[in-house]
DNA sequence: TATTTATGTTATAGTCTATAACAGTCGACA
DNA sequence: TGTCGACTGTTATAGACTATAACATAAATA
């Protein structure tokens, strides 16, 4: 039972990406929250009155998947969209938003010091800047 | 448009891994495959014999999600499905199968290999060991 | 032998993604 | 200033992948 495409990055990336997200949704769950609803309460608090469009760009979520997610957001009384112009929304969090978004914060904080350490120490350094190149979006 | 999260190697993680299976996705799908599929097509030419059930535990994929994949497979003159035991069902390729893997491999191998190049010389050799170290799965 | 475990299957639901079409708005520019 | 192209948000829809429960059957084990 051998599997011959350990040898490649690509692949590997793939299997270890799944995992974490496997493990990252089971720990954000007990706040009632997908994985991609923490990544957008944060965005969201660190960058208040963004576009549902940019906030979009920003995670490579397509404007039209993006309306169901907000709109449930909303719905939850965590975030409020406001016209900024006729036709942009602009997004914020509400206090109850934010509380929510600082726990999420804390279990991100948790999950991704878990992980950094799970990586032997002599190759923790290397993981961002590659990870980074492999990014296309990550222009930073 | 600041992005809080780009610190973390978990969230790095998950959007390379995301945007690498996109463009490999798109490069699969000229020989009729998905990315699971060309995956399946590599480990049943390597194991031929395998089970189904042994195929997921491997891929981490549920037999109940198993069975229409390795199905279709069959259907499209791929695979073969042999009773092995009186429950287990052996996989190997077909003539065709084996054709169609070798390409897939190529394919496999260009992108790996692209992939490869876009990380920084420095950081390369880390790269796999990093992951692995994520990948609970991977007790090799 | 009796109980437990394993395999494959069906059915079903949920999540995420992708595309097309639409109405309304904004901005550039002739 | 008026027009045209680009942008925003929305709805509808389809596909891929995942997760769970229930079932029949077969194998393994105590």
């Amino acid at each position: 039972m051998r599997d011959p495409l350990l040898q490649y990055p690509g692949y590997i990336l793939r299997r270890a990406s799944t995992a974490a997200m496997a493990e990252f949704a089971s720990r954000i769950v007990v706040l009632g929250l997908r994985t991609s609803e923490a990544t957008i309460l944060q965005i969201v608090a660190e960058n208040p009155g963004i576009s549902q469009s940019a906030l979009g760009r920003m995670l490579d979520i397509q404007r039209a998947n993006m309306t169901p997610i907000a709109a449930r957001l909303e719905a939850r009384g965590l975030m409020r969209r406001l016209p900024s112009d006729g036709r942009s929304l602009g997004l914020e969090l509400t206090d109850e938003g934010h509380l929510l978004a600082e726990k999420a914060r804390a279990i991100i904080d948790t999950f991704e010091t878990d992980l950094t350490n799970r990586i032997p120490a002599e190759h923790r350094a290397h993981l961002m800047p590659a990870l980074l190149a492999l990014w296309p979006s990550a222009d930073a």
